[in-house]
DNA sequence: TTTTTTGCAAAAGGTTTGCAACACG
DNA sequence: CGTGTTGCAAACCTTTTGCAAAAAA
């Protein structure tokens, strides 16, 4: 469940392995993600690039990094789809206010918990992925 | 984090206690959740009820719950949204194929990785909610 | 030069809003 | 009776799709 740091050769690597092609666009959005270190929608991605590419674009772009696995999609309870960079897993705290978001870290208490939950479980014996994600006030909203 | 069953009764106390009306189509609502007892999104409920009510008043009504605690958001990862009856606060397994849900209750293990996430974060200090969910491949599916 | 990608326009969901008619208390 | 609620139509927002022009390999 652990990755290593994604560099931008790797990235191109990784596109070429999946039959895409290495465009302008491409490098500016993966530059995005890589630089930001954070959760992000379309819209976010397309105004940080000041609107240089067409929305439409970072959305094709960003559901082709999905596929490749250079992206991974994150449960905020917002109205749009956020994703982030596929590098370590890692969790969540968003402020239910000001919609700040701070990441933690999760070593062995999570590998428990999903080991015990599929010895218990009646339909499922292969998980693959999972998300913790943690909601309350940042010390400056509350 | 804890909470007790759900009755009709206590239902309508805390609409009535929120400045809310018992009309039909809320206890119709209503009734679907308790009585299916899984997360559902608004078009499921408008079915469930043969489309005797409007869409948009299950919308309405959805969104009115989630006002007063009755319901929760749960995030499946699915295109539309999902809620469930703000009971005990359990967890769920996704199927990535056929989106198939099972709960699962988790104990103490998550308590103890929030308060070390708590502890250890700089801009929290106050947790009111978390999520939970598992994605992976049901019995049937692989 | 061939194939993939982009931009534009338009469509496709899911969800919300405005307003007049209606129902609850 | 008065205020909150519903139905209908239409708007809204995010995301997807079709197609011709442009860019990558």
């Amino acid at each position: 469940m652990q990755k290593k740091k994604l560099s931008t050769g790797a990235a191109k690597e990784i596109l070429k392995n999946n039959g895409f092609k290495i465009t302008l666009s491409r490098l500016a959005v993966l530059g995005v993600f890589v630089e930001n270190h954070k959760p992000m929608d379309a819209n976010f991605v397309f105004n940080k690039l000041n609107k240089k590419f067409n929305e439409v674009t970072v959305y094709r772009i960003i559901s082709c990094f999905e596929k490749c696995g250079l992206l991974r999609k994150v449960d905020l309870r917002k109205d749009s789809v956020y994703f982030e960079i596929n590098e370590d897993h890692h969790h969540h705290i968003v402020c239910m206010n000001c919609g700040l978001v701070e990441e933690f870290e999760e070593g062995s208490d999570i590998e428990k918990i999903l080991k015990k939950v599929v010895s218990g479980s009646q339909k499922f014996k292969n998980i693959k992925d999972h998300s913790l994600e943690l909601f309350g006030y940042c010390k400056t909203c509350n």
